[in-house]
DNA sequence: TCATATAATGAAATCGGTTTCGTTAAACGA
DNA sequence: TCGTTTAACGAAACCGATTTCATTATATGA
């Protein structure tokens, strides 16, 4: 029987109206006016006396009173909330992005609304608009894709700050804080090429993204300089997914000669391309060299440990997230500018000469 | 000059009065009022007839009109949006808690505020109550440590919808969701004895912290079962950080007798762990066996692959995030309840029989 | 000393929706 | 045919803050 009761006392809880202490009761219960209350509590200066303000702050207290900042927003017309679209959280590069726009957020005094688009280019457009409707300030959103500008156009004629970051739509006119993909990607192709690669294949992302794309001409312009006409560079398709780098990097295994080096363009990709490697019994880098896009912790502890392009994506995120706060705060407003932050090349074990052996692709 | 011009505009357009288009101004164009649009546009049956409805809704779209949700917001006294408070978004564990809670949440018409306290219990709380004053209608929050129940007390004084993830606070009676740590623990450390194993020693995350003392509780009693005090298990502290990982390992290589197994309670101390075997020159499974709590999907291409415990966290997400809208949709509130899930035993190649060879310990 | 600046305060309007009461007219039931 | 629903609307109150515009008292300056 006692648990019956406490169940009772429970859903009276929870059914129970919400405490809802609100300034009147303050002003009531000081006799001070709503006006003053307010002025108290955003701490204008020279609003109130030092004993009014005790007062009041002693009778906050005890009432337990806290603003109801969606009133405070209403007639503020500024909710000091931020969204954050991304393509997918549970990626650790992503996941970095995001606690770094947060930290930034946060300490300027601003809160998160984050959804998650799954890549999926009308759910972005879609969650733009619903948190437009929230009425949050700003917007920080990572592309998916290459939507053309003016799937945007309905973001846009709301006129809120809109900040891209990892990839961004041309055209759009926006800021944007992303790695210089086509540098860092040229350079890890030239790694591999002072090794003495001519063999490298690229299993790239996303087509027609701009990220996408960028690491992918930086790749083939590596690979030109040096050899120009006189190789035919290899780039496979993988769509940035694990299922997708896997089948890739098998299909490049079953070439008549198979590539000395492999770069790929980004994390999930080197899961699944190292998955095939595995599976077809080749060593790493005695038979191929590995080269990936985008830094994760275990590579260092990896057998071989693997060389990867770190990029910053705390720092991407906490660049777009200063970016949009500046351009919040002050009104002047610069032009809006793609901000491209450097990656660095992490020489590992994953990469080394080309091998002196041939392998002939089973089956 | 046709920069300077160009800026200016942007400047402009930037500082321009945000587009507000209201219910007024749709309702003074179409002659209706704002009673009857409202009633259009939250879909109320029988509100008004087709003519009218066609033609409201003509004029929205032609002005462009969206709600202000916001102003509904204050008025309906429910923002649908709930707060998300973790401990660390970068970790791929809580990245895919995250999107499973955001999948849930928004396919149920909420929207998310997310928050990371880095592990800081005062901050947690902080931000509890930072989105308590932004009105949100429930929050789900992955309790760093073991706060007592009543540091949590200012946030049930205001009797919103709380549900824990991951972890809980004793005493709190409110829902909790996450694996049966104990269990699955237990379990572990079951398999490791079962290929032969007697000196295991377990590395151990944050100590006070439920979800990690029900993880020692398994492995112990896994441990007692089974040799009783004829083996005086080995835990070490590793705070779950891979830093935490990386010493304890270290630790537990310099010790006289290197233990035949290490079972590590998450995968940042994981990292950590296969670094400090790596850098002691050890093999796995040869040398010793390694099992992680956590399963990573990069762990069936290690070399070894790991054998680990995979926990859901989609669904733990999933799951928390239903809980916590059938409290909102429900008048009955079903009393507070622990869900605990399974996890499950991925057995690959990094556990292996005890070695048979002496090691000992270098410097 | 008198005009003026400043501190300290409050009444009432406002933000942009939702909701409560009406009201009217048409449909329905007996 | 007459009372009763039900459909289709609207005026005005309301949600809980902020902000504008006054007002009063006190301090300051010339």
């Amino acid at each position: 029987m006692k648990s019956v009761s406490l169940n009772d006392f429970i859903n009276r809880l929870h059914i129970m109206k919400k405490n809802t202490v609100t300034m009147n009761d303050v002003a009531e219960k000081t006799g001070v006016s709503k006006t003053t209350i307010s002025r108290i509590i955003n701490q204008i200066p020279n609003a109130a006396s030092k004993d009014t303000t005790e007062k009041v702050l002693k009778v906050i207290d005890e009432l337990g009173y806290y603003p109801n900042q969606v009133a405070a927003s209403l007639k503020r017309t500024t909710t000091r909330t931020i969204g954050l679209v991304m393509g997918d959280i549970e990626n650790p590069f992503y996941g970095l992005v995001i606690k770094g726009v947060e930290e930034v957020v946060r300490s300027s005094g601003y809160s998160l609304i984050l959804a998650n688009s799954n890549y999926d280019m009308a759910a972005e457009i879609e969650l733009c608009m619903l948190m437009l409707s929230k009425q949050v300030d700003a917007i920080l959103v990572a592309p998916s894709g290459s939507s053309s500008c003016n799937q945007y156009a309905a973001v846009f004629e709301r006129q809120t700050h809109l900040v891209f970051m990892d990839n961004y739509i041309p055209g759009c006119n926006v800021d944007a804080v992303m790695v210089n993909n086509f540098k860092a990607s040229k350079e890890a192709c030239n790694h591999l090429i002072s090794l003495g690669h001519r063999e490298i294949s690229f299993i790239a992302g996303t087509p027609k993204k701009i990220s996408s794309d960028d690491r992918t001409r930086g790749f083939l312009s590596a690979l030109n300089e040096k050899y120009g006409s006189s190789v035919t560079p290899v780039v496979k398709n993988g769509d940035y997914t694990v299922a997708g780098g896997y089948n890739c990097m098998k299909q490049l295994l079953e070439m008549p000669e198979i590539p000395t080096a492999v770069f790929i363009a980004n994390n999930l990709m080197t899961v699944g391309a190292l998955g095939a490697i595995k599976d077809a019994g080749l060593r790493i880098p005695g038979d191929i060299s590995v080269l990936g896009f985008d830094d994760m912790n275990w590579y260092s502890i990896n057998q071989p440990s693997l060389t990867a392009i770190d990029q910053p994506a705390f720092e991407i995120g906490k660049t777009a997230a200063r970016r949009v706060v500046m351009r919040l705060s002050h009104q002047k407003q610069p032009a809006p500018e793609i901000i491209q932050l450097d990656a660095r090349l992490i020489v590992r074990d994953s990469t080394a000469p080309p091998r002196s052996h041939r392998i002939t692709p089973k089956s």
